[in-house]
DNA sequence: ATTGACAATCTCATAATATCGGATTTTCTT
DNA sequence: AAGAAAATCCGATATTATGAGATTGTCAAT
């Protein structure tokens, strides 16, 4: 009866399945809080929820004592304090993050550019880290955002790696952005392409976001070989240096091992 | 093995209410995942939340949907890649931090020491924004730490202005903290000291954190007069410069009094 | 301080739905 | 490809989330 969640704007990781009960229910409201909505009131919270005003107010209050909300001022909220105490905690013990520490700064030591830490999450990739070169253009593409997962080195490094099964899962929800991304209009097109990323170790692109930008990524693997992440740099063709493109795809490969192994080494000892 | 939930360990918002029900539980997950056990298992997980096994995994699955756990390898968890994003919106959007821009930089650059943006949290304070000196250390204190309340310049110009009901909340859970804190030993004379520092308007402190360590702070007000957070500045006192005492209180003051004027402007447009 | 206006919480009967053990399916290792 | 382990599904039960209205708490102005 409660006939909340408008199928368009939810978005959730299974296809459209009905929202798991009341707990999802209460975090869909984290979901609320964007850009161009970052302060809500309680009434269009509410209305928003399509719940009584008791439930309504339970749920903001829950949210509120665990402090993921936070009151900006009588009967507004934002996204509360808790959300930046925990980004920290995983800034400082986020195996993936730890496991690339220095080895990074080495990558923009060697070739000269800002280099960036992705990981897929939810049919896309997102950046957890980055390095910049001395004095590079603030990077459009930083910790926080996302990315398609079918354009950019970065993100198709990681596709090719990913597990058998995940692939499978997704190809039928993807059919048309994996056609005009130029991966393939089959699923056994679509698996050969990313075979062939994969036997490479690695990925380089141009312009696939930004006319005359190269990009070079190389994935981050589990024992099993399945993607957890991926190691990418970018450049303009015109603020080409000496580095040889050879050289760059090297030198990311070698960082992406380095990861790689740190962190497989971590797992063996916990 | 993993005794969780003791009524010491809680603090909660209010004094040690029974957990306010399933949703409530659900998101104690969150408060599991600390700098000494940043991964666990989907057994220890259950385990601690001690309920049965379907129930354990269907809160898992509901905050892995949400994103706010991620799968680090099979069965074991870390806090998820959505709280990443999330810290981005708030850096983005939250209205103080807006608010900020431009203002800490000018601070740091009149007074050539590095400046902090603080607000409350919890009975204790947060750091949500820095602006690093140009060769300083890098700050211990920095975004998504907290420090208690009634240490540090920052911490007690906050308390200062924190609207009546809240100190009278406040007191009788920190009376001892409160007394070592030589913030008074009874309420008359607690609200005593707190008026003098609202009556300044400021608070220089010396040595609270560090020895030796000077602290200037000023509050962050809403139109009513109460806190919302504070601006401050710290060195060390064999690393004076030439700069008085009284012109980085003058700097520290102009700057918090201007973010809220930018802040109460910012309300009246919404 | 007192009041009025609004926001947030509380009360409690009702039934919706979270819960649990066990079976089933999915996922991972050999 | 088969076996082992993990995660999900299933359905009966009662716990507990829900919602309308009353109450309390909070805020701004007199």
């Amino acid at each position: 009866m409660v006939e909340r969640g408008l199928p368009t704007s939810v978005g959730e990781t299974t296809e459209n399945s009905e929202s798991g009960g009341s707990l999802a229910r209460m975090l869909q409201i984290l979901e609320l809080f964007t850009d161009a909505g970052p302060v809500w009131s309680t009434a269009d919270l509410i209305e928003a929820l399509q719940t009584s005003r008791s439930t309504g107010y339970r749920y903001i209050k829950t949210l509120h004592d665990a402090g993921l909300l936070t009151a900006v001022r009588n009967g507004y909220y934002t996204l509360g304090p808790r959300i930046i105490e925990m980004d920290l905690q995983i800034r400082q013990t986020d195996p993936m993050l730890m496991a690339s520490h220095g080895v990074l700064e080495d990558l923009v030591e060697k070739i000269g550019h800002s280099a960036l830490l992705l990981t897929a999450f939810r049919d896309s990739v997102l950046c957890i880290g980055e390095s910049r070169a001395p004095r590079s253009p603030e990077n459009r593409f930083s910790r926080g955002q996302r990315r398609p997962m079918f354009q950019g080195a970065g993100s198709k490094v990681i596709l090719a790696h990913l597990p058998h099964h995940r692939l499978k899962a997704l190809y039928p929800r993807h059919r048309v952005e994996i056609e005009s991304a130029q991966l393939g209009s089959t699923w056994s097109e679509f698996r050969k392409k990313l075979g062939d990323i994969k036997k490479d170790g690695h990925l380089l692109t141009l312009g696939e976001f930004n006319p005359g930008v190269y990009g070079v990524a190389a994935p981050i693997l589990t024992d099993q070989k399945t993607a957890v992440g991926s190691v990418g740099v970018a450049w303009d063709e015109n603020e080409r240096r000496d580095l040889d493109v050879k050289q760059a795809v090297g030198a990311v490969k070698y960082a992406a091992t380095t990861i790689s192994e740190r962190l497989q080494d971590m797992q063996r000892q916990s």
